[in-house]
DNA sequence: GTGAATGGTCAATAAATCTTAACTGTTTTT
DNA sequence: AAAAACAGTTAAGATTTATTGACCATTCAC
């Protein structure tokens, strides 16, 4: 679901019956998890576990989930959800000021849940780093590939930077000056002939001539623009 | 400010004096900047500029900035940001159920409508696309190099990889094969041999034995955890 | 129409990166 | 205590990648 390495989910909660569905549902879903029925046992498992993002229930035995958040913040960044019977807008808003990303109110229906924390662990970047997604085409510099409507296209560094540049700046005039001096530095004497060798590759590795999703085509006057021709 | 390609801003509204005072403030910041007093000027810019944000006054002579946006939502997503007198929560709501990103009333103070166009910025990814970010550590695939604490470090592809890897899971432990599987793709029986010469290579580049702000170590178990020691 | 500038392709060379392997010391296991 | 597994360093060779230059076609300017 999320490639080699899982994601971890912390799960404070008291109700040891709920942790129990939660915890199911969620390693079912791909994800590993991390059950802590106290804060004290919170506290240990942050340090020891580095969870991707944690649910904190509100209410626990041994303290507050408002304070426990505030002290969080200090050692993580990961999205924090809250989860509470509590459904006043001043408990939202207090949740959401002491660092929360988003606030959850029993009874949930877990799908819910599990989109919400999907939606947290994008924003937080953990599903998209090191990507560029421009559907049907992510460019993915961790593997060192490009996958274009499915097809996996192992690129070289160049190759990947130059393709994140077109894909960042798509639809967009790109001068020679601005692709070199963005992937390569200051402006040489060759820049013309070596852009010109590796568009020449990306076309071909990329089957821009005839796959129909894109087209990288040259403006007459130093300059390329990459584009979606299709929707 | 932004790097090579400028970010382009296209505003729509109809009273030239506060486009004249923005334009200028913009262009002062660094921006590339696109004026339409009318609607239908702001139709044409947008096919013709792509650009990146979009401020949009609701009154306009030749239409609503609300019936607009939802017809810019087809073509584009860069962030809108809807600039207006009124200040009615319903206004509010609607503006960005309409497709807008933020809300700004009348009379704003400059900066924090620059703030404002900046998050969004940050939010839509066009600032930070193709990086990973760890401070003092950022990452930068479009240019091939690292960041740390203010120094640039140019890398190798495949020592890009591997720090990519371990800065999206820092703190956390990483076996060899998670670290394979990412950057090169199915194991092989060298792996162990050639992720150890990447490792001297990352850890002599990057100084992790004496910069003070990160370490690489190995636990001892065909793992390796990457994380910050001082903060 | 002519010359200059631009764009595309290819192949050869130059440069760099990646991998392998050997050697070492350390820790863990038996 | 000995053996095995793990970790760090280095150098050399193999491989891949990047750049250059030549050639030709097209477009643009004059």
């Amino acid at each position: 679901m999320i490639g080699i390495k899982k994601i971890k989910l912390l799960m404070i909660e008291d109700e040891t019956d709920v942790l129990e569905i939660n915890r199911e549902y969620f390693e079912g879903k791909g994800y590993e998890t991390a059950c802590a029925p106290t804060i004290s046992k919170a506290r240990f498992l942050v340090e020891e576990q580095a969870p991707d993002l944690i649910l904190l229930d509100v209410m626990m035995p041994d303290g507050s989930g408002f304070d426990f958040c505030s002290e969080l913040r200090k050692k993580t960044n990961a999205p924090i959800i809250f989860l509470t019977c509590r459904d006043e807008n001043e408990s939202v808003v207090k949740g959401l000021l002491q660092g929360g990303d988003d606030y959850v109110t029993k009874p949930y229906d877990l799908n819910i849940l599990s989109a919400r924390v999907a939606a947290q662990l994008r924003r937080a970047g953990i599903m998209t780093a090191g990507k560029i997604e421009l559907p049907p085409l992510t460019i993915d510099f961790l593997s060192g590939e490009a996958n274009l409507d499915g097809e996996r296209i192992p690129l070289t560094q160049k190759e990947l930077q130059l393709l994140g540049c077109f894909a960042l700046f798509a639809g967009r005039r790109l001068t020679l000056e601005e692709i070199y001096r963005r992937a390569w530095g200051e402006m040489s004497p060759g820049a013309s002939g070596t852009i010109r060798t590796h568009v020449a590759n990306l076309r071909k590795k990329l089957k821009l001539d005839d796959s129909g999703w894109f087209e990288l085509v040259s403006s007459g006057k130093n300059e390329y623009i990459f584009s979606k021709v299709r929707y």
